[in-house]
DNA sequence: GTTCTTCCATGCGCTAGCGTATGGTCATGG
DNA sequence: CCATGACCATACGCTAGCGCATGGAAGAAC
């Protein structure tokens, strides 16, 4: 697919921390926490390793505001919409899996990050991202009438199955439901199956 | 200069091709496929590269040989294993599970694959895997009585949610339960709601 | 329009790891 | 008893990437 392509408008404009911490992301969603090197964004961002060390102390800081910035949009932002968009419970969960699951599916960022776990920079990230989630998702449960310990266990299993969805989708997506109304149809068992 | 200290291997003993492929096995097990690395093995292994590039064209073909006795391992190995200890499918699956799990937490080459699952050589493999594994549980549904397409959905859905744990497992294991009993409520429960 | 600060380029040294070349050792069969 | 081939050690070249050091350029301050 594509390779680095270097920013062909003339911008001589000059970098930010920020800028650098967006080449981060990308690279991760399309390489792996690998992926995130110094020189080879620098060209990316048509810049040199000199711009990069005036930023950030090293490769680590400039992962640290990377997955800062990643952990912002993965928790934030998708509660806010959920609870916007709905008040039953029911819906709410619908949508989030729908949400999710093709979040997960255009933006790679979050798999390559679960790949990357036991990274010493990325392990505590996904440790709050992940607990934040469940917890959600833990509430709508007990919304739905289940138990707290049935509702957690429910919650659990439902992201357990997302994660493994993900998983799936990414390894060998020939095994998963293709067409639309597929899916859904999926979705719906799925949705079914844990809530019953 | 340095005379070459001989490291830990009292055996003088002569490596064979599957010697590497397993040295190759156990450092992905600690250290992800990018722990598979000539020099490193070779340390470990009280030997230099001069004997892997006698045995192995590259370190490609490493990994090939390592991958493929991995796959022999984890098809025939434990359906067979299911398969012997008991007719019932509840039974079975039930089985499946505690040995699958556990199998994950012991041993993490399987997990760390799938944090590769993208690497060409990886890929195939996994997929073959995956593929077979699914097929188990899928006739396992359909004996619990399950039409194709349910038992289908429900074997995706087994499996999905078995990955994902492997995950949670990995990246951030306090928030699963944690006492031996909790756990066996969890799979009790897990088990329950996947086949009812 | 000097001067000061911010930002960046260039070039260097260093490390880990891949792969190759070449020669040495040791068991075995002739 | 020696010659052959399987097995291995040593030494080398090569690459990618990190981090540093130094010398500018480009605005802003005055």
């Amino acid at each position: 697919m594509v390779m680095a392509e270097r920013v062909v408008a003339p911008s001589r404009r000059r970098l930010t921390r920020d800028d650098w911490a967006d080449a981060a992301l990308a690279a991760i969603a399309d390489g792996g926490l690998a992926a995130v090197a110094v020189e080879p964004l620098a060209v990316r961002l048509g810049a040199t390793k000199g711009s990069f060390y005036w930023h950030f102390a090293n490769r680590e800081a400039l992962l640290d505001a990377a997955l800062a910035r990643w952990e912002e949009r993965s928790t934030t932002a998708v509660i806010r919409e959920i609870a916007a968009a709905s008040d039953d419970p029911r819906d709410q969960l619908r949508l989030l899996f729908i949400r999710v699951i093709d979040a997960a599916e255009r933006d790679s960022i979050g798999p390559a990050l679960l790949s990357a776990a036991s990274h010493p920079v990325v392990a505590p990230v996904l440790a709050r991202v992940t607990k934040a989630r469940i917890g959600v998702i833990v509430a709508l449960f007990e919304r739905l009438g289940f138990a707290p310990d049935k509702a957690r266990s429910r919650a659990l299993l439902a992201y357990s199955t997302y994660l493994g969805h993900g998983q799936l989708a990414h390894s060998t997506p020939g095994l998963l439901p293709r067409t639309n109304e597929e899916r859904r149809a999926y979705l719906d068992h799925a949705l079914h199956v844990l809530t019953n």
